[in-house]
DNA sequence: GCGACAG
DNA sequence: ATCTTGTCGC
């Protein structure tokens, strides 16, 4: 269990086996409570992926605006294995959330939720070890198919299983940019995620708890700040 | 055996 | 993810 947040042992088949039983524990509802925080949180590398950097940026869900900010840095654990993205990225997403001054009603994630080969992407990952409600939002797909969507930003089809099981949405949020794989992570539906998705897009291709923590992650353009009051 | 493969 | 300049288009 803790094994793998500690010293990566290559024991792949171990870590496919844990997802298997916590994707037993994914809740999806539809139900979801009144939210006022929004928590956007993504991963990035520095010193060529020796260290990894997460960033989770607080959000007012109704305003778009940024009220807090984390950023931590720690060892990088263990290499990018596709479909094992969580056991890398997870430690150091914790660490993220667990910095800011409260706890937000959601969380959105860069990665998959349940579209993932065994229902247990990063974040649906992150949801069940939080219980929090949790989103995944992935610029590329992992897993499921898709029919072409329209050109215009809100157009969007279902992201399905082999056998026809709905896994999540592929989303347009911007023009001539490629769509977004948006998917549940825990406590939410599909329909639910994918709205509160759109919710949160303004002028830009990523929503703004996501891009914010993108933004804040990535070692590019240096560390900078996202929050307008701390220029 | 051959390709696909979040970040 | 990250290494990197210019460049095409709104």
């Amino acid at each position: 269990m803790d094994w793998i947040f500690e010293e990566w042992n290559g024991n792949t088949a171990h870590a496919r086996a844990l997802q298997q039983r916590l994707a037993t524990q994914v809740r999806i509802q539809d139900e979801l409570p009144p939210l006022r925080l929004i928590a956007g949180l993504d991963v990035g590398f520095e010193d060529q992926g020796r260290i990894t950097r997460a960033a989770a940026v607080l959000m007012d869900a109704a305003t778009h605006q940024p009220l807090a900010e984390s950023l931590v840095r720690m060892p990088t654990i263990m290499p990018y294995i596709p479909g094992l993205l969580s056991f890398r990225e997870l430690p150091a997403l914790l660490q993220a959330l667990s910095a800011l001054p409260q706890i937000p009603d959601l969380l959105m994630v860069d990665g998959q939720g349940i579209a993932h080969p065994r229902r247990l992407g990063v974040a649906a990952h992150l949801g069940v070890v939080t219980d929090l409600p949790c989103i995944g939002v992935a610029k590329s797909r992992l897993v499921g198919i898709y029919d072409p969507l329209g050109d215009e930003p809100g157009d969007q089809v279902p992201l399905l299983d082999s056998s026809g099981e709905r896994l999540g949405t592929v989303l347009r949020t911007k023009r001539r940019c490629n769509p977004l794989f948006i998917s549940p992570g825990h406590k939410l539906s599909v329909d639910t995620a994918t709205a509160l998705v759109q919710g949160q897009v303004t002028r830009y291709r990523l929503p703004e708890p996501t891009r914010l923590a993108d933004r804040l992650a990535s070692q590019r353009n240096g560390c900078q700040s996202v929050l307008q009051h701390a220029i």
